[in-house]
RNA sequence: GCGCCCGUAGCUCAGCUGGAUAGAGCAACGGACUUCUAAUCCGUAGGUCGCACGUUCGAAUCGUGCCGGGCGCACCA
C-alpha cells in the first residue's frame, strides 16, 4: 500500500518537478506516531530544498498544492519545518475493503516469484532421536518465516539437512545393534557414549521381529551396525516427519549429507576452494583460510588421518546451495551453534557471494514451565520433553502460537498451564474467538434475515462512519506493509501481535455495536461487509501461521 | 580469558536505524450479560527501562566499563 501511494505521489510530482527523479530513492514515506499528524508524512521538501534553491517550507507548500487534488487524499498539509502530512480519503479506505473482499487470500500478497528464489533451511535435527522443544521452536519460526516470505513475493524452498554421514549415525547404529543383541543376551555390551533413550529399544524390537535372521547372518559386525544405523535413521526420520507434520511443518527438499560424499560434491567444493587459494597444508591436515573473512582461526577441513571434518560437508552443502542460484539463503540454527557461524560465513564468502547472502537466525533456548516450576525431564520417558509430548498435551495451535510469539533472540518460557487454559488467559483462543464470532454472526444473518454474507454482495460503505469502524479499516490497510516489514527484518513473531491487534479491534467493535438490524438493512450490509473483510484478513494471517480458522467455539 | 544472546510493571513480553506523558497480556482491584457466543468488553492500580560513566538539545534506544542469567570457544558432529 505504502509503495503504491509513494509511487502515486512521485508520478504526480514528476509532472511538475522533473528534479524529483534525482532524489527518488531517498524519499521516505512514514506513518507518523501521532494519528493527528495524518496517515503518512514525507520528507520530499527537505530533499528538494537544495536542488531547487528554496526553503523546505516554501517547497512543501507548493508540493502540497499539487497533491491536494488527488483522490487518494482527503487532506494534504504542511507541518512544522517542511514535513508534508497526508490524510487518506474515505474513498481510498473503502477501496481497500473492496480489495480485501475481491482478492481474498491474495490481499496484499505480492505475486509469488516476482522477488526471486530463496532458501530457508531449518530444524535439520540429527536423525538420531526424537525432536525436542528447541527443534519445535525452530520449526515453527522457519515455517512462519517461509510463509511470510512467500506472501512477500519470494519463491520459497524449504529445506531440511539430514546429518546422516558422521559419527552420530555410527553411534546410532552401535546403540541399536547393542539393544538388538541384548534382547537375547541381556549382558551384551552397550557403548558408553551410545544413545540411551528408550526409543532405541523400540527400534531394536522392531528389527528383532522383522530382520532378525538377516542381521544375524551378516558376516561382520560392522555390516550389521551399518544396517542398524540405516534402519534406525529411516525410522527416526519418519518419526521426525510425522512430528513436523503434526504442527503443519513441511519441507520441499530433504538434503542428505551422505549424498554429498557419494556424489563427489565434497571433493568438488574442496577443489573450488583450492582454486581460490583458500587452502593450505599443515601438520598433515588440510586447512581453510577462514581468517581471511574474519574468523578467529583457520579451520581444518581434512584431518591428518585423511577423513573429512563435518565442516567439509557443510562447505560442500552450501556450495551446492550457492550453485542453485538463490537470491539469499536463511539458516535457522540453535543458539548453541553461534560459534560456528564465522567459519561457515568465511567459506561462503569465498564463493564470491554478497555480504549477507547467508543469513543465520539463532533460536534461543526454550524452557518449559508447569505449575510454576521448570520441567526438564519427561515423566514418561525420563528424557527431555519431546515436541510430540508437548503437542499432545496442549495442541497444535497453542504450540505454534507460543513458539512463534517471541523474538527468536530471546529465551522462551513456555507455560503449559497457560497454553492449556481455554480462557482469556490464553491468547490463542482470543484470536480464534474473533474468527468464530464473525462466523457466528454470519450464521445468524442467514437465520434471522435470510441473508447469506458468504455469498457475494455489495454495500454502501460510506455508512461505516464510526471511529472504531474507521480504525479497523485503517488497520487492515496497513497490514500488508507490516507483513513485508516483518519478513524483511526476519521477525516472524510480529505476525502474532498484528493478529492480536486486529482481534482486539474486532472484539471491541463487537461489544459496542449491533451488526444485525432488520430495521436498517443498508447499515447491516455495510457492517457485514466490514466483518467479512476482517475475517478475510484473519484467515490470511492464520494461514501464514498455520493456525486453524475455527468457525465455532 | 575471548566471543554471541538476553536483563523494561509481581509474571510473560513489545518498544531498540535516538525524539515529546515507556506500551500490551496475565495476575490484583472495580464495573458491564433479558443482546449477533461474557473464551468478550470498559476502567483502576502497578515501572530508578540491571548499574555507572560518556556522546547528544534530547538515550530504554548509540558507545565504553561493570553486574546478573544463558550459550559457545576441537584435526566432534
Amino acid at each position: 500500500m505504502k509503495q503504491k501511494i509513494k509511487q502515486q505521489i512521485i508520478q504526480k510530482l514528476k509532472q511538475y518537478i522533473p528534479e524529483v527523479s534525482q532524489i527518488e530513492d531517498r524519499i521516505s514515506l512514514e506513518i507518523p506516531k501521532d494519528e493527528k499528524l495524518g496517515d503518512f508524512s514525507t520528507n520530499v521538501a527537505f530533499l528538494l530544498a537544495r536542488t531547487l534553491k528554496s526553503s523546505p517550507v516554501e517547497i512543501a507548500k507548493k508540493v502540497s498544492e499539487m497533491l491536494s487534488g488527488m483522490d487518494t487524499f482527503s487532506k494534504v498539509e504542511v507541518a512544522g519545518g517542511g514535513f508534508i502530512n497526508f490524510f487518506l480519503s474515505d474513498g481510498y479506505y473503502r477501496g481497500v475493503l473492496q480489495e480485501v473482499i475481491r482478492e481474498k487470500d491474495d490481499f496484499g500478497r505480492i505475486k509469488e516469484g516476482s522477488k526471486g528464489k530463496i532458501n530457508i533451511e531449518y530444524v535439520s535435527a540429527n536423525p538420531t532421536g526424537p525432536l525436542h522443544l528447541g527443534h519445535g521452536r525452530g520449526a515453527v519460526i522457519g515455517k512462519v518465516l517461509s510463509e511470510l516470505y512467500r506472501y512477500c513475493g519470494y519463491k520459497i524452498e524449504r529445506e531440511f539437512y539430514i546429518n546422516d554421514a558422521g559419527n552420530q549415525i555410527k553411534k546410532l547404529g552401535q546403540s541399536v545393534y547393542a539393544r538388538f543383541r541384548q534382547i537375547e543376551e541381556p549382558d551384551y555390551h552397550f557403548p558408553e557414549d551410545g544413545y540411551h533413550g528408550e526409543y532405541i529399544k523400540d527400534i531394536a524390537k522392531e528389527l528383532f521381529l522383522t530382520e532378525k535372521e538377516k542381521i544375524l547372518s551378516m558376516l561382520s559386525e560392522d555390516d550389521a551396525v551399518e544396517f542398524c544405523a540405516n534402519y534406525g535413521k529411516n525410522y527416526l526420520l519418519d518419526r521426525i516427519k510425522e512430528d513436523l507434520r503434526s504442527i503443519g511443518v513441511e519441507f520441499d527438499i530433504w538434503f542428505s549429507e551422505k549424498h554429498l560424499y557419494e556424489h563427489g560434491k565434497v571433493d568438488d567444493a574442496i577443489s573450488f576452494l583450492k582454486d581460490r587459494g583458500m587452502l593450505y597444508e599443515k601438520d598433515g591436515a588440510l586447512w581453510v583460510r577462514t581468517t581471511i573473512y574474519g574468523d578467529d582461526k583457520d579451520r581444518v577441513i581434512k584431518k591428518s588421518d585423511g577423513s573429512y571434518t563435518y565442516f567439509a560437508g557443510d562447505i560442500a552443502y552450501h556450495y551446492d546451495k550457492y550453485k542453485r542460484g538463490y537470491e539469499f539463503v536463511i539458516n535457522i540454527w540453535g543458539a548453541d551453534h553461534h560459534g560456528y557461524f564465522p567459519r561457515l560465513k568465511s567459506a561462503v564468502m569465498s564463493f564470491g557471494v554478497p555480504e549477507n547472502w547467508l543469513k543465520v537466525m539463532f533460536i534461543q533456548l526454550v524452557k518449559l514451565f508447569k505449575e510454576g516450576q521448570e520441567v526438564k525431564m519427561s515423566k514418561r520417558s525420563g528424557e527431555f520433553i519431546t515436541l510430540r509430548e508437548l503437542v499432545e498435551e496442549v495442541g497444535k495451535d497453542a504450540v505454534i502460537y507460543f513458539f512463534a510469539s517471541k523474538d527468536s533472540d530471546t529465551h522462551l518460557n513456555f507455560d503449559i498451564d497457560v497454553a492449556l487454559q481455554k480462557s482469556n488467559e490464553n491468547p490463542v483462543f482470543y484470536v480464534q474467538y474473533a474468527h468464530a464470532r464473525i462466523c457466528s454472526v454470519f450464521r445468524e444473518a442467514l437465520e434471522r434475515l435470510s441473508f447469506n454474507p458468504e455469498e457475494n454482495f455489495q454495500a454502501d460503505l460510506s455508512l461505516l462512519n464510526q471511529d472504531i469502524e474507521k480504525s479497523i479499516v485503517k488497520y487492515i490497510s496497513a497490514i500488508p506493509d507490516m507483513l513485508y516489514d516483518a519478513a524483511e527484518k526476519n521477525q516472524p513473531n510480529k505476525i502474532i501481535s498484528i493478529t492480536y491487534e486486529l482481534a482486539v479491534r474486532f472484539h471491541r467493535y463487537y461489544y459496542g455495536y449491533k451488526f444485525l438490524d432488520p430495521d436498517n438493512l443498508e447499515l447491516t450490509y455495510a457492517r457485514l461487509y466490514l466483518l467479512k473483510a476482517i475475517r478475510g484478513v484473519l484467515r490470511i494471517l492464520f494461514k501464514i501461521m498455520g493456525i486453524a480458522p475455527v468457525e465455532r467455539m
